[in-house]
RNA sequence: GCCGAUAUGGCUCAGUUGGUAGAGCAACGCAUUCGUAAUGCGUAGGUCAUCGGUUCGAGUCCGAUUAUCGGCUCCA
């Protein structure tokens, strides 16, 4: 089935899920709204009488397949932006789909049966039959607003996995239960890699072992970028008000802060009349840039790379969070790089190779999505162009013009920037890395250099990162791993069990020994039978 | 934040129509010294997420709170 057959098919398939709720709810207690299709099938979301539950799925699928098996035949019609106003009279939801389309939009209905039509631009199968075999299954229902605008209706949204054949339902929901058997939620906690705690929600507790990973992980990380000219520094973790205010976040950024109020006589407030309020950073680049503020600077020094490990933490909104993936406390492989807008081409050269050879060696591929700039930009639209222009050459030539997707319009309003999409195991795709230009920081905080011709110049800034948050790519890698690290990254590289007690002096020698080479090994001495497994050793 | 769900010993779970908590694994003790998915016996471990309410009585009913999970991004 080519891609666009597949459209079809999940598409129709969407408005047999909708023929099929009505008929179960009633037409005149279902208000449809849109259903469209998604990557593994399809959805559609409705407003009814009642909150949709488990007991519901069976029943939602027997009335598709009873549907389906009716063989109805689907008819097209074009009408008028009356005609369809009256036909979905009692439908709100069309009704303004119907007003929002341009006066010249042709208009089409899709009729499946005399009995159910949709506001559609189709295409869709000429008969039910052709959806046959019709491999699909209810996923689950959830809550979605309409139009995806927090202030508007809240919809029901029915997910449906909809594949052309049984086997590659199967196979899809195979992959499913893989993925969930994956679940670094389970498998951390598990293998003792890290923990929650409700006291700091969204902030991980290293463990001994998953800090173990942690720490290779960076050794590693440091390892590379010691050949790249990097220099690694830490600043403060919490700072006054008044960096906030230089670098924009206050007024922008705020909300996702953790604030710490200061006190005005006895009253505590995060308002000007305390000077002592301060905030936890949510980015690294406002202390990055005061280092840099710290001495004038030559162009002669330029790039300057400022790598950063240091905890940020940003405040999501209750519901956002998500075990290592989405979290309020973390590490970002951070590096604020200070270039002459001339630097800039071959200095991101340079972090795409490193990416390279980072991704590679976790054996993950990726790909690249450079975003432009946006219709709120800030600063000299020349030294935009100009930029976009240098993104475009490096990725031009990476990977062929047109091998890379952009998102025109999409980038951050102080400059451009290119995300890497890694891919793991099992075909998911992740945001990790990205790499941001900036014209904006430098800025605000009134960098200068001076240039060979003697003037004072503002420097480009670099944001990027590879790993993109540490805990974020630890996640990544334990599901793509299935906590089965490569022995480069394993907590315990070698175990050592003595099966009896006269083995214990030798043993102990081997575990020496392996300690000396830089080995992470482990040595059970307990006195017990193996089938518990290695033990942890009594004086660690 | 919104919609929905979940919350019982370290882990996995049971707990019937409300009558003051059970099991297996893990732990610990004793015995066993036994070679790769479970040696035997015994001991200990829970204010049933938190707070409040209904009731003579609540893990069980009601309300609030917190945390966690699935969605809310693929727009006829």
């Amino acid at each position: 089935m080519t891609e666009e057959l597949l459209a079809v098919y999940r598409h129709s398939l969407a408005h047999i899920l909708a023929k099929a709720v009505i008929e179960i709810f009633g037409k005149e207690n279902v208000q449809y709204a849109i259903g469209p299709q998604i990557a593994d099938g399809l959805y559609y979301d409705f407003v009814l009488p009642r909150t949709i539950t488990e007991d519901d799925y069976k029943v939602i699928e027997d009335k598709m397949n009873e549907i389906i098996k009716r063989k109805e035949d689907w008819v097209c019609k074009e009408i008028s932006k009356e005609e369809g106003l009256e036909l979905f009279a009692d439908q709100k939801f069309k009704k303004e789909l119907i007003e929002d389309l341009p006066e010249d939009e042709r208009i089409t209905i899709y009729y499946t049966g005399e009995d159910f039509v949709d506001l559609c631009r189709g295409p869709h199968v000429s008969n039910s039959k052709e959806l046959f075999p019709a491999a699909f299954k209810v996923k689950s229902a959830s809550g979605a607003y309409w139009r995806g605008d927090a202030n508007r209706d809240s919809l029901q949204r029915i997910y449906v996995y909809a594949f052309p054949d049984k086997a590659q339902l199967k196979a899809h929901l195979n992959l499913v239960r893989e993925a969930m058997e994956r679940d670094h939620k389970k498998l951390g906690p598990q293998l003792d890699l890290f923990m929650f705690n409700e006291t700091a929600p969204g902030m991980p507790y290293w463990l001994p072992d998953g800090w173990k990973v942690y720490q290779a992980l960076i050794a590693y990380w440091r390892s590379v970028h010691a050949r790249h000219g990097y220099f690694e520094i830490s600043a403060p973790i919490i700072n006054n008000r008044k960096l906030w205010l230089i670098s924009g976040h206050w007024a922008h950024y705020q909300n996702n802060m953790f604030v710490i109020p200061g006190k005005n006589g006895t009253e505590y407030t995060i308002d000007e009349s305390a000077a002592d309020v301060y905030a936890a950073k949510p980015m690294n680049c406002p202390n990055a840039m005061m280092t840099y503020k710290r001495a004038v600077h030559s162009y002669k020094e330029l790039p300057i790379r400022y790598n950063e490990l240091d905890v940020v933490h940003r405040k999501e909104k209750s519901g956002q969070l998500n075990g290592l993936f989405r979290v309020q406390a973390f590490r970002q492989d951070d590096c604020h790089t200070f270039v002459m807008e001339s630097q800039i081409e071959s200095e991101i050269a340079d972090i795409m190779s490193i990416a390279d050879q980072i991704y590679e060696t976790f054996g993950i591929t990726y790909r690249c999505e450079l975003s432009t700039r946006p219709d709120d930009f800030m600063g000299d639209i020349e030294v935009w162009n100009r930029a976009e222009a240098a993104l475009k050459r490096i990725l031009d030539n990476k990977y062929g013009e047109g091998n890379y997707e952009v998102n025109e319009g999409d980038g951050a309003f102080y400059g451009p920037k290119i995300d890497f999409q890694i891919k793991d195991a099992l075909g998911r795709e992740w945001q990790c890395g990205t790499v941001q230009l900036d014209f904006q920081l430098p800025h605000n905080f009134g960098l200068t250099y001076r240039d060979s011709d003697g003037l004072q110049k503002e420097p480009v800034v670099i944001h990027r990162a590879i790993f993109g948050s540490l805990e974020r790519f630890i996640g990544i890698l334990i599901e793509n791993y299935k906590g089965a690290f490569p022995f480069w990254l394993a907590p315990t590289q070698v175990g050592i069990v003595p099966i009896r007690e006269e083995h214990n002096a030798y043993a102990e020698r081997i575990y020496d020994e392996l300690l000396n080479m830089g080995i992470r090994v482990d040595v059970d001495y307990s006195d017990k039978n193996m089938n518990g497994g290695l033990q942890r050793q009594k004086y660690e």
